[in-house]
DNA sequence: AAAATGAATGAATACTCATTCATTTTATGG
DNA sequence: CCATAAAATGAATGAGTATTCATTCATTTT
């Protein structure tokens, strides 16, 4: 009985995954609908399951929206990491590894951004969001200018400080990411990393030749 | 005649000056709460007016919505244009302009960033956002193209392209503003506007001497 | 096999909010 | 001043939605 089969797998999954997986069906609502309009009953259907499963998870509707904010930043977060793990020692491509990372597919969607940028729309309203968002990316900060303090150390860099350098770089994503967000069809992720690395050999020549 | 053609302006203006009230209000209701949970009762509140005062001057929510938007765009867009108006006529000047503007408080105010912010969280889902958003900014893309083509033209600066100049500068702003609605506390207009001329210089820095 | 567990359901509840409209207030031309 | 229309009001409506909770039932424990 292929009704008794699903019915004996809903109940099986884990609470854990249960909650992964209303949290990716509140990602694609939200992307879908927007933040304003997508209603629990929404992700309940997206998931395939009935009206009261969120408040049964996630208590209510405002700690599930929480919740997704910090699900997203724990995603990026592991790319982050990762992509400075696995990259080349040197400072230089590490710097240039978190660029191309942030326009990589997985992270430079659409779908994800509209996300973000629905949790950014609401943060002057809801300090919650706001503080989260802060937490995290200043660590990203943090990490970003160290990279930059050491390839400024490894060259002859004397006139550019590594704030400046982290500044630019994080606000060029975000508004790339915008770009992507809003004009599809013109957006290029190639295009987008071509103003990035023309940033770069501007400031760095010695670290990042013309191509 | 006379008196027919002034009756009708008197009240076509008085009109005009309650919608623009009410959208003032619209503006600051979605910079206090948020787009998704601002009500019409919060709008006519912060007007001072009744209940059914936005139905009546703007028939729906969804058109106070998109007229909002618009609102907020043709501020921006007479900002622009005397930007560019009042400047030196050289491009680089222009160029240079066109920045300060993007970051002067009138225009990098925490309760209008909050605005634009909203209504670019929700443009994937409400693709009539996104077509006004399209339609100005390709304007200003060209404004700015032409610049960066003039001082390109001027230079000495064989392997830019103003493309990708005006793809980093518009990005950067539009990053830049995210960090000011986010991180008041750290954001520094000052700094930001040296983030931006620190890539003036390195890309042209025979118009953008280093300071 | 019986009892206990707790995930999941979905109908019922309580509440919010956009919209409508009958009524009142205000402005204006005659 | 009055007559008339426009502007504004705010109570009423009803559609929509978050949340609750009694109940079901697959699975686990005893």
């Amino acid at each position: 009985m292929v009704i008794a089969r699903e019915k004996i797998s809903r109940r099986a999954l884990s609470k854990q995954r249960r909650q992964q997986q209303l949290l990716d069906a509140t990602i694609t609502c939200i992307s879908n609908k927007g933040l304003g309009s997508m209603t629990l009953a929404d992700v309940a259907s997206e998931a395939g399951l009935s009206q009261g499963i969120v408040n049964l998870h996630f208590k209510s509707k405002d700690n599930l929206l929480k919740e997704t904010l910090i699900y997203l930043f724990e995603d990026y977060n592991t790319e982050f990491m990762q992509a400075v793990a696995k990259s080349p020692p040197q400072a230089s491509a590490k710097l240039l590894a978190l660029m191309e990372m942030d326009l990589k597919p997985s992270i430079c969607d659409r779908k994800k951004l509209a996300v973000w940028f629905a949790f950014w729309g609401e943060a002057k309203a809801v300090p919650t969001y706001r503080k989260i968002c802060a937490a995290y990316e200043h660590k990203y900060d943090s990490i970003m200018l160290e990279l930059a303090e050491n390839v400024i150390g490894e060259g002859n860099y004397a006139d550019i400080d590594a704030q400046t350098v982290t500044d630019v770089l994080t606000s060029m994503t975000d508004g790339l990411w915008l770009a992507c967000l809003i004009h599809p069809k013109t957006f290029n992720r190639s295009t987008a990393m071509k103003s990035i690395y023309s940033y770069l050999h501007a400031v760095f020549p010695d670290h990042y030749p013309r191509e």
